[in-house]
DNA sequence: TATCATTAACGAACAGTGTTCTTAAAGAAC
DNA sequence: GTTCTTTAAGAACACTGTTCGTTAATGATA
């Protein structure tokens, strides 16, 4: 059995040490100039810290309370520049967004142009996973992703694609790229059932119930560089399908 | 300042109160006889409760705790039965897919028959959000979404799909349902910026940086009936895009 | 029938989470 | 020099998933 104090002595005591100290008299504050100068906060200072902790550890690492101990802060100083963790969210994934860079206008065909766009986009998500799995719990908002429907819709004007179905394009083709992004990210992250283990599944299932299924499964999971074959793919199929239902 | 006890004192209390009557003698236990029979534990009952849960408050309200309390028990209980939380997700789901109703094969074209699914798979996950929501942070494992790919893979083949496409074709047709039903979800509950909050921002995009957007926003918000109507079209864009892209 | 081994059940605790309330310090304005 | 306002931060609240260890009841064995 460990000897050290538990979180919870840590508490007990320290709250102890607080309430001694209340007696209005002979209070015990470190002046904060005797500390080390820390940079002020600001939204930018919070959010550019909590895209780092994203970068390196996911969504997982960027809580509230871990951005906040980065800054060498309480949780509660956060929430004088973002309302709540969704926010503060959305301020991230537009942070990562800035990263991303749009082919000039201009240069090559329309689809050349559109297709770029999309995989700089899925790019980035699949380089930075985090922002993938924000993307699915937030809904975007900001400049940059302004600019990135904006560009796509540009683009499917270009190819003749009527108002209505850029509208509803834009949201089909975003979506495609983000699912997939996303999903590659889930697969990989070890949860109670392996990629492998679901390959198995598939592999293994009853070929009198699932003879589709048994028969398909060479072509259900691809990986390596077969991803990026897939994604085209995809992105094709979508795109054609816009074109098509042009209403 | 309330006058009751905190969670901590109860805490405190209890726990002292245990150690107490540890001494061995003396020990204050009631018989599980003496109360109400209750039904033993299974991993079906577990399920069931939750997916209850899960349909009343969706999936904040489907916690491993609040499922436990549902039982009447502590939630330590549960795991017995289940490995994880993650895990009696992919369970919930499966037990939610269970009341999808596919249309009986010869019914109707192939088409009939794979929208006939889609959109009753559609249908399930807006009538209950919930399922929504975990099928975007759960691999879906199990029979029933089994049984649905199956269902998609023949109509596919029937469709003359080629086998490589329509096991892509299935992911991004199942993807799509997901994405929408989630989607809808997502506006429906108000976080920080409601629906209308973006729709204003749209509306009041700078016509110099954004003219396309400011030009369509009429087409890129559709509720009620039209989401029925958006759902159809981008089903149809999609399986005419798989049809095409034949490899 | 009495003892033993197994197991389901479950309370308590741990280590976290987002958020709010309140108070203290610092800086600005008068 | 005194007020007012903004920023910072500690403590607390009400949660979360998961693990550990101890009971109480059950079924099998002697």
């Amino acid at each position: 059995m460990s000897n050290s104090l538990s979180n919870k002595d840590v508490e007990f005591l320290t709250a102890l040490y607080y309430k001694e100290n209340m007696n209005n008299t002979n209070r015990v504050i470190v002046s904060r100039r005797d500390r080390p100068a820390k940079d002020p906060l600001s939204r930018e200072l919070i959010v550019r810290t909590a895209y780092e902790l994203l970068k390196e550890q996911g969504l997982a690492g960027m809580s509230m309370r871990k951005v906040a101990k980065a800054l060498d802060t309480g949780p509660s100083s956060l929430y004088v520049y973002v309302n709540n963790l969704e926010e503060l969210n959305s301020y991230v994934l537009d942070s990562g967004l800035g990263e991303l860079v749009l082919p000039d206008s201009g240069e090559g065909s329309w689809k050349d142009r559109l297709f770029g766009a999309l995989n700089s986009y899925f790019l980035l998500l699949i380089e930075n996973p985090g922002l993938a799995e924000i993307s699915f719990s937030t809904i975007p908002r900001g400049d940059k992703y302004m600019e990135l429907i904006e560009y796509i819709l540009a683009a499917l004007h270009e190819g003749g694609v009527s108002p209505k179905s850029a509208a509803w394009g834009v949201d089909l083709l975003l979506l495609y790229v983000t699912s997939i992004a996303f999903e590659k990210h889930t697969w990989r992250k070890n949860g109670t059932m392996q990629p492998l283990d679901i390959k198995e599944t598939f592999k293994n299932a009853d070929p009198i119930r699932f003879p589709f299924i048994r028969s398909l499964n060479e072509q259900m999971f691809s990986e390596g560089t077969e991803l990026q074959e897939r994604f085209r793919w995809g992105l094709e199929a979508t795109l054609q399908g816009i074109q098509l239902n042009n209403k």
